[in-house]
DNA sequence: ATTTATAGTCAACCAGGTTGTCTATCGTGT
DNA sequence: ACACGATAGACAACCTGGTTGACTATAAAT
């Protein structure tokens, strides 16, 4: 086929698996929950973060960070409370709902992959996880943080 | 290894294609091509297309392909023309700037696809494709990409 | 001939990004 | 001790690329 058809692919193999997860998680109570948001709360972290902090992390301005973070909050995704060692940073932590979207997100991107790993098997799977690896920049955020998921 | 690792890892490898190709393509004498608008020329075609068809092939509304079309004449990408045989239809083809664009697209992507070779192996290289092939729509072109092209 | 469907445009709105400016607070160097 | 530079956050204006709804012109069907 066409020089298209790799990138292509790779996105719509990120979109297949992207929209099942957001379908699925709709069902599991949901609704409102936006692409990237599981991802914006893995990178927020156990441990919380502020605005300028997350901007970093995700390579916006802090403006932005703001801007997603006001929306998690009003989704009820995050919480905000303030430093107590420093009064001009807002903390921001992931709440009951967040975790509970993270974990659902983590159990719904695990069957996923079990289909995947049905229709391909499960070694040309890990083939392709390996492959993956070695032509994307490492160490994206830390994406094995313990403790992530337990609420 | 997260659950949330393959689906990023598809994500960053498109990416990684994606800024690579506009860093040449903007080397090449394209610097204002944005990301997706070489998705939208194929998709336009060789025999030209519609606000309302292209639409329909992209999976957005026919107001959105109007307003991507807009752009893509205002920087010379595509041209404007009537249909003699219905006044309502405004034919869009794709100029020869843009078939120029298109072209240098097709032999940056190839050269990129050499590259993944050379570090997989020809040979993993077209079982990762066959495996993406086997996850993803055969209708390659209904890719809602509002929003996920970034940068 | 009248009705219905279609192509395109306009307007209002939204999300999420940008830059620039401003205030409050922290931390440091003299 | 304190003045000053650096930092966190908020606000505003703006951009892009989506959305829906309303409208006009034209084509097609009954």
């Amino acid at each position: 086929m066409s020089s298209y058809e790799l990138p292509l692919r790779l996105f719509l193999a990120f979109r297949v698996l992207i929209d099942e997860l957001h379908a699925e998680l709709a069902r599991q109570g949901h609704p409102d929950i936006r692409p990237m948001h599981g991802f914006v709360l893995q990178a927020i972290g156990a441990h919380g973060t502020t605005a300028v902090e997350l901007g970093r992390t995700l390579g916006v301005s802090k403006q932005a960070a703001g801007k997603t973070i006001e929306t998690l909050e009003r989704l009820g995704y995050v919480e905000r409370g303030v430093d107590p060692r420093d009064s001009r940073r807002k903390i921001v932590r992931i709440s009951s709902k967040g975790y509970d979207a993270l974990a659902k997100s983590a159990r719904i991107f695990d069957r996923l992959r079990q289909g995947w790993a049905e229709r391909l098997g499960e070694e040309r799977l890990q083939a392709l996880e390996s492959d993956l690896r070695k032509v994307t920049p490492q160490d994206v955020w830390r994406l094995d943080v313990p403790g992530w998921f337990g609420a």
